[in-house]
DNA sequence: ATGTCCACTAGGAGTGGA
């Protein structure tokens, strides 16, 4: 089973560039953040016509999220419970059958801003929400995936220059503190169980030539329970597909993607 | 160079968000 996350940076605008990758990477499943389209917007002809059925949790201009499935797709929730304000960010799926089944949440984290603006204190009460809601259903031997944008740099590896960022936005002890306790629920950075020691990112900011300076961020993330890091077969940041295709334009987000044995 | 890209409002180019 093929998983994988991407922020797609605006649906609309990258609907070919997706249906490329989706063709020649063929996930079996696949959570997308901001969407920034309304569920009546998304488009589901183009995604079926590729094999894959598809669960959309949208609102207009902003965030937005979505599961991509070829495996059997049943919905289970979306929205964080008592955090619709603060916009579209969860969707949650059982997909595929029997014991081969995925509990799957993609999410599109708050970004915060800076550490002056109102959506900072928000951002960590967010997590904090987050942290209770899996609390309720992560369970060592079931599997259960996390996965999407975190907008928080775990540790100064997943950083490209910790040495200027500590402290600021997505660098902060309260952040990651955050994602520390999320993980404590019983998940693990699937990244980081093949590649410990690696810097690697999945973001890089449009201005400036970034990607080509490898001035990056690692903020995308495969979490998994104990129970889908035993079926881990691989997993790699897809760097291709922060390229330019032809006249297509990348999502500022590379796919992360990973292998699970069968069961 | 805070240097790009997306969506919105509007009916062209500026604004807000990331």
């Amino acid at each position: 089973m093929r998983i994988a996350t991407w922020n797609v940076n605006g649906l609309r605008a990258r609907l070919d560039f997706v249906k490329h990758w989706l063709a020649e990477r063929a996930p079996d499943v696949v959570g997308f953040q901001e969407l920034k389209l309304t569920d009546d917007q998304f488009p589901h002809a183009d995604f079926e016509a590729l094999g894959y059925r598809c669960l959309t949790h949208g609102q207009k201009s902003w965030n937005g999220v979505a599961i991509l499935s070829k495996l059997p797709l049943e919905p289970i929730e979306a929205g964080l419970p008592g955090q619709a304000e603060f916009g579209a960010r969860l969707i949650r799926a059982r997909v595929g059958e029997g014991p081969r089944a995925l509990d799957f949440t993609t999410l599109y984290c708050p970004n915060g801003k800076d550490l002056d603006h109102e959506d900072y204190p928000r951002k960590l009460a967010w997590f904090e929400a987050l942290r209770g809601w899996a609390e309720g259903f992560v369970r060592a031997d079931e599997s259960a995936v996390l996965c999407g944008d975190f907008n928080i740099v775990p540790t100064p590896l997943d950083s490209w220059s910790e040495e200027e960022l500590a402290g600021s936005i997505f660098h902060t002890d309260a952040e990651r503190e955050r994602y520390a306790a999320l993980l404590a629920v019983g998940l693990r950075d699937l990244y980081r169980e093949r590649e410990p020691a690696t810097k690697a990112f999945s973001w890089w900011d449009y201005r400036g030539g970034a990607f080509h300076r490898r001035q990056g961020l690692r903020i995308d993330m495969l979490l998994g329970t104990p129970a889908v890091v035993a079926r881990l077969r691989s997993v790699e940041i897809d760097r291709e597909y922060r390229k330019k295709k032809g006249e297509l334009t990348p999502s500022d987000h590379a796919p992360v993607v990973a292998v699970l044995d069968a069961e």
